[in-house]
DNA sequence: TTAAGTGCAAATATTTTGCTGTCAC
DNA sequence: GTGACAGCAAAATATTTGCACTTAA
């Protein structure tokens, strides 16, 4: 299952034509911004980014977009422990899942990976006889820094 | 499918009056809702269940409440995968940290606890050199009832 | 007594939806 | 050409806040 970590732009555009979904200006301008995207966006963060490109781009087609990619599993949607607002954030979903932690002080976001975040996956399909098909894993409190 | 441990109806009171938290009667009424759910409740349903008690209640005050437990750890917040609505639901929390299975097909909400969990929290506090306060796993996808 | 808490109403934030016109295929 | 999609405006949902009154300590 695991492919390379690396974001390959047009991979989600790519998908969409494969599935005969159809494509749109909107629809593509949204993509891009998540696939190039360098931090994790909400959805007004997302809807400015775009509008950049386009500007009569709707708050609703961003929300519209976000739930399509949802649907077929492509993003994820995360809280980041609501670390500011209550709103979800949205990041391409990886090969490789990672846990989300969050610097309750500094508002940093690490991502981090390890076979025993898929171990302990495993383990709950076993013993909870349990198809997962969407995990998240978060984590708030203090980083190296903060917590002197 | 193991339970979290047994809740002492009165323990979130007696945490108030130790720190010199002022007890009203609004505030009674909701820590013994949260004490005595058996299900996991978002604001309107404690909002719901404090109003058979004493109906004159706003939902500001549940919510105002909720945010006072949460600042002081006493409270979990979940998603519980947005099953329904765009809301948080919430539960006292327990000494042994659990996992939220959601089936995305019935709805059906199950915990779990495992020492793997434990060992990831441990292994993420080391490796990331992070002071973890409180961590969110939740897992959605078939339970065995609806897989097939 | 008095600072903290409450209800109320209104504001804010976030997400969804109905409808009509437009565009990708 | 036509069915899916977009923009717009409004609604729905979720949460927060300012203020005057009340109450626990």
């Amino acid at each position: 299952m695991p492919l390379p970590e690396t974001q390959i732009p047009g991979r989600l555009q790519a998908y969409f034509s494969e599935r005969g979904i159809r494509i749109t200006q909107q629809r593509r301008a949204v993509l891009r911004v998540i696939e190039t995207a360098t931090k994790h966006l909400d959805a007004s963060q997302i809807l400015r980014k775009v509008q950049r490109v386009d500007a009569s781009v709707d708050r609703s087609t961003v929300y519209r977009t976000l739930q399509l990619l949802k649907r077929h599993g492509l993003i994820d949607e995360l809280d980041l422990m609501h670390i500011r607002g209550e709103g979800h954030y949205y990041e391409r979903k990886m090969n490789r899942e990672h846990i989300h932690i969050a610097c309750l002080r500094c508002g940093k976001i690490t991502e981090f990976v390890t076979s025993t975040y898929d171990k302990l996956k495993q383990q709950v399909e076993k013993d909870c006889h349990f198809k997962i098909l969407v995990s998240r894993l978060e984590v708030g409190g203090y980083c190296s820094a903060c917590r002197q």
